[in-house]
DNA sequence: CTTGACCTGTTATGATATTACATACATAAG
DNA sequence: CTTATGTATGTAATATCATAACAGGTCAAG
């Protein structure tokens, strides 16, 4: 499961949202959503969760679209490029961005008990996270930031 | 390549420094640090750089010890439980930890032009992280912190 | 010296990701 | 309108990364 921060919200409502967004960011980057690119953006706000390439890649030959991995990858890679997907590199997955052209480098939480994640404002830990490199002279242009733990509703469990 | 901080250091002084902590903790853990695991914790330290599974095993294969994938990773898994080295999802791959039992944690800053890998102190970043997921009641116990960029010599010639 | 826990080796397979090339489509220049 | 150009898609083949499952070996405690 993939909660923008552990609890419910209006779900049809934010895709809608983001779906919007998506088109006049890519519009105002030159760049082209074609239908296979929206079409695995609507299924990762559909889903609401982190999916691997492979999962993505099932769905789309349902509707029509290549069987083969590089029709899901090129499009996620094209989604992540465009800040409208994230790569969560520990669960080898994909999710749709819930806050697109806003403050990037989200930070994301994964519940090692229920494997739930949550994508956490994170521009404290991003200001950190450059300051730490200013001081060796590196500069950051992207950022991963996975913490492994317990969600509230797992704290409460345990 | 991997280095401490984008400069150079005394190699041989600190492997040792790394070896012996090693035994310490790995003794205080109650656990084996066995010939195999030993020596992949060497590898790392003497190849000073982030390596592949299979990489590892190469070199394993060449001194005699079995030749499967799970001689590796379980090797590696060990290292990393053991905060001996750490896993840099970015680069499907894992490096040495070069300041083992001390502030855990680390950033690693990738160059993406050079590849250079360097491990960043990260006391602040992991300190706004878990205030950030404590305010989704979220409890970190470990994090993958990953910047991809350009390092000192590769913004010079930019 | 036997038991139980853990470590190692091996087989087999699964899961993730990319390269290379062919085809089709959009856009703009002629 | 036609052609040239860049970009997107489809497909085959393969590369790379990772784990499950089981057999045999080692070691320390009782």
């Amino acid at each position: 499961m993939h909660t923008p921060a552990f609890h419910n919200h209006d779900h049809a409502h934010c895709t809608g949202d983001v779906m919007a967004r998506a088109e006049e960011i890519t519009r105002a980057n030159g760049a082209r959503l074609t239908p296979v690119r929206r079409r695995v953006l609507e299924i990762l706000l559909e889903e609401h969760r982190a999916m691997g390439a492979y999962d993505v890649l099932q769905r789309l030959v349902a509707e029509g679209f290549g069987n083969q991995p590089p029709v899901a990858y090129r499009a996620l890679e094209f989604l992540v490029d465009q800040g409208l997907a994230h790569r969560v590199r520990r669960l080898n997955a994909f999710t749709a961005c819930m806050t697109p052209g806003e403050s990037h480098a989200p930070a994301f939480l994964i519940c090692r008990q229920c494997n739930a994640v949550a994508e956490a404002p994170a521009e404290g830990v991003r200001a950190a996270l450059e300051a730490a490199a200013a001081e060796l002279g590196f500069v950051v242009e992207r950022a991963n930031l996975e913490a492994l733990g317990l969600c509230p509703k797992c704290v409460a469990q345990a």
